[in-house]
DNA sequence: GTCTATATCATGATAGAC
DNA sequence: GTCTATCATGATATAGAC
């Protein structure tokens, strides 16, 4: 796919900021072809309709989402230093695109059929299959306390994601601005580090 | 809580069911009209707008999520009772509205300012202060770890609402069933329960 | 209160000039 | 490739009979 002009390229620009932020549903052509700069004739010749402008975007979102942490948990190192990758990358990840993860869980429940079985491989499950044999082997070496390695993996996204899911709500509760937010969520990075092994160590 | 079956709450009812399935944009009159068993002029009559509808279900819906928690942060109890009290009354809540967190979580987030002027009162900002004032006191009692009370309160609640969010690829990359997940989540009572103790003992 | 029929409008998509 | 103009559809909302 050799594109030569780089009007393709704003108009996935445009379509990821308005598909992240308002969802397929919430989300006009109109408004897409505006923030590309172009009208919307010239958005239908690149993209003939909303659904394949979508899925582009779509399955980008949902790659970056799953593709770290494949990767992380079938590296040959250690559980702490796992837990401290996935913690640096995801919430990098989302300080950058701060809409990412709400809009793939959204999507994703919405059809959890059609989208699971066209983008999922099996990496990731192979990749979690790993982990919980490297988390059973530092139990019985007694590294860390026992614990179901699906939990220790829901609670390790949980915590990173909710802030991001959660800040509207979380802003009003602390009574926070955007700025204070920020400090919050750069302060998380060691918080979760520091919460999760607190609660692994035996 | 019987309801009746005036007019009024079937269409409330249904209008529920597909606000929190699909959310505002995603919801149609049509569909909510055939939920309820009547028709799109009579669902008019009860409620002018969409708007007037979608006001009714998502204030609701807003003060189910929040009013439990106001409600046991300002107990008289220890700390380990109150996070007793959010694990058990959450995981019930979201296990019988599965689709109730994203539902808010997402309103909340297309239009921040405008709901949360209108529905959150400060019941839940002096609840919080109440409890940061309880873990600290913990703190200084030697009970517990030090800990920002903000990240102890975002973790409670991210540990409890992910799983709910996030069903679908948690489904996929543990590969388990409907009632597989079903399992998963009541053994998570107990577990959120214990690593939290683990977390915060001294 | 409840229904059918219809008005009004927004949006995705196409046609055709340049 | 890019634009303007237009179509076709579907959704909210209203009017009016019963």
């Amino acid at each position: 796919m050799v594109t030569d002009s780089n009007t393709e390229q704003k108009i996935l620009d445009a379509a990821e900021e308005v598909f992240h932020q308002k969802g397929y549903d919430g989300a006009r052509m109109q408004e897409i072809a505006e923030e590309a700069g172009i009208n919307k004739g010239l958005l239908h010749y690149y993209f003939k309709t909303k659904d394949k402008l979508f899925e582009a975007i779509f399955s980008m979102a949902l790659n970056r989402m799953v593709s770290k942490i494949s990767a992380i948990l079938d590296l040959d190192i250690s559980l702490d230093q796992k837990i401290d990758l996935i913690v640096e990358q995801y919430m990098a990840l989302f300080t950058r695109n701060p809409n990412l993860p709400r809009f793939v869980l959204n999507e994703l429940n919405k059809n959890p059929d059609e989208f699971i079985a066209r983008h999922f491989n099996g990496d990731i499950k192979r990749a979690f299959a790993g982990f919980a044999v490297s988390v059973q082997r530092e139990i019985e070496k007694g590294t860390i306390q026992p614990i179901d390695p699906r939990h220790l993996l829901m609670n390790m996204i949980s915590l990173i994601i909710f802030p991001f899911i959660g800040r509207p709500m979380i802003q009003v509760v602390f009574g926070i601005d955007n700025t204070e937010f920020k400090k919050l969520i750069s302060e998380r990075r060691e918080h979760i580090k520091r919460f999760l092994n607190a609660a692994l160590r035996p």
